[in-house]
DNA sequence: ATATAAAAAGACAAAACTGTCTTATTTCTT
DNA sequence: AAGAAATAAGACAGTTTTGTCTTTTTATAT
């Protein structure tokens, strides 16, 4: 697993607060661990870790919740995973040397660099209203979906 | 981190055995542990699982230890990554879906399928032993190298 | 003012991952 | 047969990740 679970829950619900929320509809925490399928408590804690990185909104006290302003809904993803994995993630040695360099490379540096650096740029592109759309069109999904019986 | 640590460990020491040892010529834990610069019981606990799977062979006993024949030189490093960590590990949704597939991509299939299986193509087609020989020649390397001073 | 609905915060618990230590087993040498 | 050197195996411990529960704080509506 290449990202943690933290991580996968933080864009399921920026996804879905992309298609549901806006500056005046906020949604609840209980809302949106239902609607995503993840633990309640442990997806509060990474929406007010959001908040305080100021990528998601949120307001207190009755008839609040928590919801993106337009311009969040423009942030890249991997500015998200950046906050919640870090930074080092996707630049790491995959054998785990201190420093993954060009300089002193490790036996599969070069697959492997090839293969993070185009994840990055892949995801240093779009932004989470772009990965929005195909789930608002049902043509993309953030859950598991039943198995057809064909 | 794509890799787990018990993985990372797996790959250093089979390079390490794969230039330093053959049929005749083991090499014990303590040795294996000080080159790849490894916890050591950890790194026989790896190891007895790669020789469960055959990757590694052993002898116990005076004069006995670690090694690796011919044949297990030209095993493709996957094989030693699925063992370890998972077939699934390569093959996961990104996002964390219980399948993931075409049929029912999430918002970041199309990126993150492209080059998994880039990176899948490129580690099946490297063995042990053709990543081990950068390491002998002294261009890649498999420990932390010292900070230069320039 | 009071009640209510919500996020925020903090303490705790379970599970997985990483690492250590001890004992058993095997094999070789003498 | 005994001793030594090695892997094999199992119990245990620390740390991180993941998840739960409870309390506090804040804002709104009545
Ligand atoms: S040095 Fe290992 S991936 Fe770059
Ligand atoms: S469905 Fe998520 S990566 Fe394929």
């Amino acid at each position: 697993m290449i990202f943690s679970k933290k991580c996968e829950y933080a864009i399921k619900a920026l996804i879905h607060l992309c298609i549901n929320s806006d500056t005046d509809t906020r949604l609840n925490i209980t809302e949106i661990s239902d609607s995503i399928e993840s633990p309640m408590h442990f997806t509060s804690k990474i929406l007010q870790e959001l908040v305080r990185h100021k990528i998601v909104s949120s307001s207190k006290g009755l008839g609040g919740g928590f919801f993106l302003n337009n311009q969040q809904k423009n942030i890249p993803i991997l500015e998200v995973i950046d906050i919640i994995d870090g930074k080092e993630l996707l630049s790491q040695c995959g054998l785990g040397l201190k420093k993954c360099s060009s300089k002193n490379p490790c036996p599969i540096h070069n697959e492997f660099v090839k293969y993070s650096e185009q994840l990055k740029q892949a995801l240093s592109t779009k932004s989470i209203s772009v990965l929005s759309l195909g789930v608002a069109k049902g043509t993309n999904f953030i859950i598991n979906q039943k198995e057809e019986i064909l």
